[in-house]
DNA sequence: CCGCGAATAT
DNA sequence: AATATTCGCG
């Protein structure tokens, strides 16, 4: 039954080369060619234990909002879906990465089912040396901490992903950072977060319409490829209640999106309207991994878990 | 409370 | 240098 495999104990971050608090976990960045979003969830555990293997401690925080399941309902089917009938539940997806002094690095697993050909050994082990150096925050484990500094943010492209995929379903109108907060359902997302990520999303939606025809250089691999369908939804009142909506006026849209559902067209990319330039013709895939998230305090409570991610 | 701008940290 | 996060103001 459920049993969550929790052999090892963090044996630290996976923070490797730490020279003072100044690396990046994110290495995945580096372009790991992933399979597909869409890639089959044969078994979902198995990346629990190689989860754990990095400290990635299991969550059982199942809250899975109505609101997250609507909106993937809506979304038209995330990628795979982790329902299962019942009995194991690997529902602690959402989650950002996050990095801090003391981070754990979250590694993705590759889900290559057939690897005939696509075999990558990739042996990310960082021994991280006992610094006698201790720095005072070394609230990892706490579960009563009230004041835990939140670790840097990292916005992993699945993150943005969804984030836009809010923010495509709110609509221009209603995309605020609160409701997208909520809607995105990710657990240890601050408005701010939000809000800080909005505005970066805003200005590179805008200078892209600027210069739809000029793209000096490719501004933000993350952003783009993100086209926002301006479909103005209502979303519920799920957000605040806001029972108004409607009226949602044709915002100048040069985009020239055709009417096209808001289908989140996961793990592929390539087709953009926006840019002529062809910068990224090239499919430079976002490296695909599931939700998980390195939490490192400890793999436990790290926020409060009555909401999924009600602040 | 939300959005923006600046400052700051990494 | 780039990006994220935080602070302050409207």
């Amino acid at each position: 039954m459920g049993e969550e495999v929790r052999m090892s104990e963090y044996g630290g971050g996976i923070d490797g080369g730490d020279g003072d608090g100044d690396d990046r976990v994110s290495e995945w960045e580096a372009g790991l060619p992933s399979a597909d979003d869409l890639a089959p969830l044969s078994q979902p555990l198995i990346s629990l234990e190689l989860a754990s293997a990095f400290s990635i401690a299991p969550e059982p925080s199942r809250t899975l909002l109505d609101v997250n399941r609507a909106s993937e309902s809506t979304l038209a089917g995330l990628r795979g879906h982790r329902t299962l009938s019942q009995g194991f539940s690997s529902n602690n997806e959402f989650k950002s990465f996050v990095e801090d002094r003391d981070p754990a690095a979250a590694e993705e697993e590759e889900a290559e089912a057939d690897g005939s050909d696509s075999r990558k050994m990739r042996k990310i082990d960082s021994a991280e040396e006992a610094d006698s150096a201790m720095r005072t925050d070394n609230s990892v484990e706490d579960p009563s901490a009230k004041a835990m500094k939140r670790p840097r943010l990292v916005w992993t492209p699945q993150l943005h992903k969804r984030f836009v995929e809010v923010v495509a379903h709110l609509g221009i109108k209603n995309a605020v950072p609160k409701t997208i907060m909520q809607l995105m359902n990710v657990e240890g997302l601050t408005r701010e977060n939000v809000a800080s990520h909005l505005q970066k999303y805003r200005l590179y939606l805008k200078r892209m319409q600027g210069l739809s025809s000029e793209g000096p250089s490719s501004s933000d691999p993350l952003f783009a490829s993100t086209p926002v369908p301006q479909s103005l939804h209502e979303s519920p009142g799920g957000g605040g209640g806001h029972g108004k909506g409607h009226a949602p006026m044709s915002m100048p849209m040069p985009y020239g999106v055709p009417p096209h559902m808001p289908m989140p067209v996961y793990g592929h990319m390539g087709m953009q309207m926006g840019n002529p330039q062809g910068f990224q013709s090239n499919h430079y895939m976002v490296p695909q991994m599931d939700w998980s998230a390195g939490n490192r305090c400890g793999s436990l409570v790290s926020y409060p878990n009555s909401g999924p991610n009600d602040k």
